[in-house]
DNA sequence: GTGAAAGCGCTAACAA
DNA sequence: TTGTTAGCGCTTTCAC
C-alpha cells in the first residue's frame, strides 16, 4: 500500500501537503492539488483505514453478535444490518455465540478493545435462560452503544427493535378461530426464548377468550422433529389448526399431515413464523407469519449508525422500534 | 478506555515501563510488575486494538466476501470460516456480494485499505458469468492473499477449497440406476455456477455410459419452483429419479411427488445438494449429498491463515483442497 | 531496572 | 500557499 509519505516524497512537497490536497483543502493551490491527485490515481493511493481509525478514534465497523448463523430468521437479519451500514460507510465485524452465554462475554469482550464502534445483537439463548445482563451492561459503561433485536433484555437500557409476537400469535390464532377451527395446537422449539414466551402468551391468550383448551407441543435441541410431529398426530386425532412459533416446524408439520390422509387447508390449516423461501417447502405452501428480517436489521443498524453519528441528542432517551409482522396467506389456510 | 499513558500516570512510571511490565519483559523488576499489572487488571486494561494493528501492520481480521447469506451451504461455511478464525485469535468481516460483480469488486476495494490481511471468498454469480477476474488478480498483487471456495476462478493463482461436485452426481446418478431407475432427471437453479455446471457433467456422463438419455429441468431465478417442479412432474410421467444440483428442489420435488400419488422411494428416488436441517423438510427425508460446509470454511480460515503467519514458504506454492461429500441416505431412496 | 524517543499513517492546529 | 509539528496508542531500540 502506498503511502503519504511516499507520494510527498515522489512530489516534492510535505506529506500535509499531500493530505490537504487530497482531501480537496482550500489551502492548497489548484495545480499542486491537480499534480497530487493525478499520482495518488496512478498508484491507486488508499488512506489507510486503521491509522485513520486511530487518529478519529472511531472505526466505523458494527459488531454483530447472533446466536446462529443458520437461522434464517437471523441470517436475513443479518443481512439487512449489513446492507444498511455499508450505505453508512460502515463494515460490520460477525461474532456467532452459537447460543451459548460465555462466547458471547467474550466476543463482546474481544471487540471492545477499539475494534468497533458498537454493537447489534440478538441474546443468546443460554444468556436469556441465565438471564445474565451485566456483560451488556459493562459494554454500554465503556462507552459502547448496543442496540439489541429480537431477543432483548428488558432491563438493559439500550434501543431495540422487536416484533410483535404476543398480537402475531394471537391475531393467527383468531383467524384460525375464523375457519371454525376447534382443535388448534401450539408447536415451538423455541420455548425458552422471550420471543417463543410472547408468542406463547397470545396463542394463549386467543384460545381463552373462546374457551378452547391449549395443546402444546415443545421440540426440544436434539429431538427428532419428525418423530416428534408424527407422535403428536397420532395422539391427537381430532387436530384440525396449528401455529408454529419457529420457521421449520410448520412446514415438516404440513409434510406430515399428509401422511395421515389430511388434507391441507381442507381438514387442517397451518401457520408459522417462517419466511418466504421456507414456506416453499411444504406441498402446499405454508401461510407465514412474516418478520421482515430485512427491516429488522435496517432498523437496528439505523438506529445504532444514528446515535454514533449524533452525541448531542440525549443519551439516555432509548428506542424500542416495532417492526409489525404480516400474515401472508398461503394455501395451508383457508 | 484506559490506556498506558493514564496508567503509566497513576503509577508514577514512564509508558515503555508500563508497556514492558505488561507483557511481561524480563527488564522490569518483580515488584513493579506487580503494581502496574494489579492496577491495569482493576481498571480493566484492554490494548487497544487499532494502535496495534497500526504498529504491527496487520490486523488479524480476514475480509469474508460471500454471495448470499441466505443460502443454507454458504451460511454454513461462513460459520465454519468464523469458528477456525477465532480459535486463531482472528476476526472477520462480512461483506455479501449478492451475486453481484460491481458488489464484489466494491467491497474487495474498501477493505483492501488495511482493513483485513487477507480474504476468503465464493465467487459471485455475475462474476462467474462473466468471467471477470481481474479484481482478484489486483488485490492478490497488492499482498492480500485470497483463498476462494467453492465457486473458484481456475485461472487465478491462490488456494482453494472445493468439493468433488463432478464425482458427486456422478455417483449418486450411477447409485439411483443401481436402483433400476430408468427416467433420472435433473433439476438444477445453479446452471450458471461452476459448481452447477460440474454436477450436471457427472449427472450427464453416468447415464451416458449406460446410454440412458438426460432429463433437464433448469429453473431460474425468479421461476415459481412449485409451479415448476408441478409441471415437470406433469410432462414426464415415467419420471423415477431425480437429482437436485441445489439445495432446496430436492424437498419440493418430494413434497410434490406425493401430491402426484407417488411412493417416495417406492415409486421415485430423489437425491439433493441439501443439508441435514433442509433434509427435514420432506416427508420422507430427503437422501443428501453432504458437501460439509463448516469443514470447508474451516478448511479455508485454515489455509489462509497459515500464508499469512508462515511467510517464509515459498509464495507460489498453491493448494487445492478438495473436500469429499458424503451421500447421506434417508428414506427418499430405496 | 527504568525511561526517552522514534515510528506505524494520518489529520489539523499553527507557523512561515 | 505550503510546511512543521504534535498527537492518536502502542512497541521497541537504545541510552541512562
Amino acid at each position: 500500500m502506498v503511502t503519504l509519505k511516499q507520494l510527498a516524497k515522489e512530489l516534492g512537497v510535505s506529506i500535509s501537503t499531500v493530505s490537504k490536497a487530497l482531501n480537496d483543502s482550500e489551502e492548497i493551490g489548484e495545480e499542486t492539488r491537480k499534480r497530487v491527485k493525478e499520482l495518488a490515481t496512478q498508484y491507486n493511493y488508499k488512506p489507510n483505514k486503521v491509522a485513520l481509525s486511530l487518529k478519529q478514534n472511531k472505526t466505523k465497523t458494527i459488531g454483530v453478535i447472533i446466536p446462529d448463523i443458520l437461522n434464517y430468521f437471523l441470517a436475513k437479519v443479518l443481512f439487512g444490518i449489513e446492507r444498511e451500514a455499508n450505505l453508512h460507510g460502515y463494515n460490520i465485524i460477525t461474532c456467532i455465540s452459537n447460543e451459548s452465554l460465555d462466547k458471547e462475554k467474550e466476543s463482546l469482550q474481544l471487540l471492545a478493545n477499539g475494534s468497533v464502534d458498537g454493537f447489534i445483537l440478538s441474546i443468546a439463548e443460554e444468556t436469556q435462560t441465565k438471564n445474565e445482563i451485566n456483560h451488556f451492561k459493562e459494554t454500554i459503561g465503556q462507552g459502547l452503544p448496543i442496540v439489541m433485536f429480537d431477543r432483548v433484555a428488558n432491563d438493559v437500557k439500550c434501543d431495540k427493535v422487536i416484533v410483535d409476537d404476543f398480537e402475531a400469535t394471537y391475531n393467527a390464532t383468531k383467524s384460525l378461530i375464523a375457519e371454525g377451527r376447534k382443535n388448534i395446537a401450539f408447536i415451538s422449539s423455541i420455548d425458552k426464548l422471550s420471543v417463543g414466551k410472547l408468542r406463547e402468551r397470545g396463542y394463549n391468550k386467543a384460545l381463552l377468550e373462546e374457551g378452547i383448551k391449549p395443546l402444546l407441543l415443545n421440540i426440544k435441541k436434539g429431538d427428532d422433529m419428525h418423530q416428534k410431529i408424527r407422535q403428536f398426530f397420532k395422539k391427537n386425532d381430532a387436530l384440525d389448526g396449528i401455529i408454529s412459533a419457529d420457521s421449520t416446524s410448520g412446514v415438516v408439520a404440513i409434510n406430515m399431515a399428509r401422511s395421515f390422509k389430511l388434507k391441507v387447508p381442507k381438514d387442517i390449516s397451518v401457520v408459522g413464523f417462517s419466511s418466504k423461501s421456507v414456506s416453499l417447502h411444504s406441498v402446499p405452501k405454508l401461510t407465514i407469519i412474516r418478520q421482515h428480517a430485512k427491516k429488522i436489521g435496517a432498523k437496528a443498524a439505523e438506529l445504532l449508525i444514528h446515535r454514533l453519528e449524533s452525541p448531542t441528542e440525549n443519551p439516555d432517551d432509548f428506542t424500542t422500534k416495532v417492526v409489525k409482522t404480516t400474515l401472508v396467506k398461503s394455501k395451508s389456510t383457508l
